[in-house]
DNA sequence: TTATAAAATTGATATTTATCAAGTTTTTCG
DNA sequence: CGAAAAACTTGATAAATATCAATTTTATAA
């Protein structure tokens, strides 16, 4: 299938999935409403508006647009990135469809970071306000709300300690694995995915050259943990990517449970 | 006045102070009761309970320890650290008066990292349970809540980016700034401050070795950006300061506003 | 389709920072 | 107070990664 065709076919489905209510949605479990059933499933429902599908490098919001709305990725992916003093742009995260964007703006009431979308991506979008005052009447959506922050914190730590410590091959295989796990949490394979972003993006995220990453991708791929053709990874040896991360079996589980992210 | 005494002093002060209601507390515009009232703030001091201070290297809580509550920084100072896969720690933060600890282990319900004192050190437990029901009736306290949290996030956002991208001097001197002008909030010198962390806590925070936060450290006194006498500094030219850690004068203010912290 | 632009790879070299080693200063505690 | 430990500093060297330069591959659009 081109990459062309494949872009069409997800338009379609992403028009029809916009008519689908929160409880027939197959990101149920990952997104916002899990564990709010019911009556209650039904009021989130009726605050949520889905927005056209956004075209490659549309923009779903702009640095230091004002913040109304929290943003959920039904289908396809975005990057996150923040202008940086010298003119260049600093990718701050990468978003897969369940997961959330915007919960940084919150305490400023503007977006600190554009959101971009690296596909065709469909998005539901939550008011803010809405959301709030529905938190107030619903203590578990208050608590899920809760929960969602602190593990977005959580994540965010980790890539800290990702990027304060580990070497360019560990943080090349951390987000490999991370990529990996998320596909997984979302149904589909975790030994076999396409990368959405480019060489740049993923260097400019883990903080390294474009050069370097490329490197890694070849040696990984020599060494034969991975196999990579363009955008197309297969992970063949996932215990020798988690040793290379640093990370074992049992963080990585852990961290896999009804996580947005781990990297 | 000797370290020795110093001590001495904080916990009489801390002593003190435990016996004062929020609304009476120094630290009340830093705090969580920020925008609450009247009523309500005393519904919230009610839940809070004053915890006997710490003594330097005593724990706050450890990791994996299971998450009961919020906690907020009277007086000194504490770090938070996580261990490695290899057995080392990485400081994941320093957490000065008026800075909340645990908002990371709300997700898991329990704590990713361990919280010790770097000094005698005071504390505010928030019982989670009971703050997150206070929050169900109190729209403020839980917008207010939601706030913090996002802040939390934008704030390792930024951290990210300096850990990605930032040279040593780069790092060393946000890490500067961003102390003198936690502060600052406080109402202490901007310019001049004694740091609770050793220069290996500073090092492994940023990312760094140990021997080149020393380095670092010697240059920029060499330069006459600082001065360092140990744990006494004074900073002679912010501006300099800000423009070798890549920051310009308005994204410190901005940030400044209402922060807990801008690293 | 072909021309052009963008993205990715590869090699050579330079730079930065870590590591190793030694010495100094400060702190701790009997 | 004085000895031992811990923290810090400084220098020399090694390792990792960035930068520069050139080429190849892939994507885009006329």
């Amino acid at each position: 299938m081109t990459q062309q065709n494949k872009t069409r076919q997800n338009k379609v489905i992403d028009l029809h999935a916009a008519k689908v209510a929160c409880k027939e949605c197959s990101l149920h479990q990952l997104c916002l409403p899990r564990s709010i059933e019911g009556a209650d499933l039904e009021k989130l429902d009726k605050i949520i508006e889905r927005k056209r599908p956004l075209k490659r490098n549309e923009h779903l919001f702009q640095v230091g647009s004002s913040f109304n709305s929290i943003y959920v990725v039904r289908s396809g992916s975005l990057k996150t990135y923040s202008p940086t003093i010298d003119g260049q742009e600093q990718v701050t995260g990468f978003h897969l469809p369940g997961e959330l964007l915007g919960l940084d703006a919150i305490g400023k009431g503007q977006h600190p970071c554009a959101a971009k979308a690296l596909e065709t991506t469909s998005i539901c979008e939550v008011p803010f306000e809405h959301l709030e005052s529905l938190a107030q009447e619903l203590p578990t959506l208050q608590h899920q709300l809760l929960r969602l922050m602190s593990k977005e914190i959580f994540d965010d730590q980790e890539l800290m300690l990702l990027l304060g410590k580990k070497t360019a091959e560990a943080r090349l295989s951390a987000f490999l694995l991370s990529i990996s796990l998320r596909f997984k949490q979302r149904g589909f394979s975790s030994s076999e995915f396409y990368l959405s972003m480019s060489r740049n993006d993923i260097a400019n995220y883990l903080g390294l050259a474009v050069e370097t990453v490329s490197r890694m991708f070849t040696r990984f791929q020599e060494d034969g943990f991975i196999n990579v053709e363009r955008k197309h990874i297969v992970i063949n040896d996932r215990e020798k990517m988690q040793q290379i991360a640093g990370i074992n079996e049992y963080c990585e589980e852990s961290s896999a449970k009804g996580s947005q992210k781990i990297l």
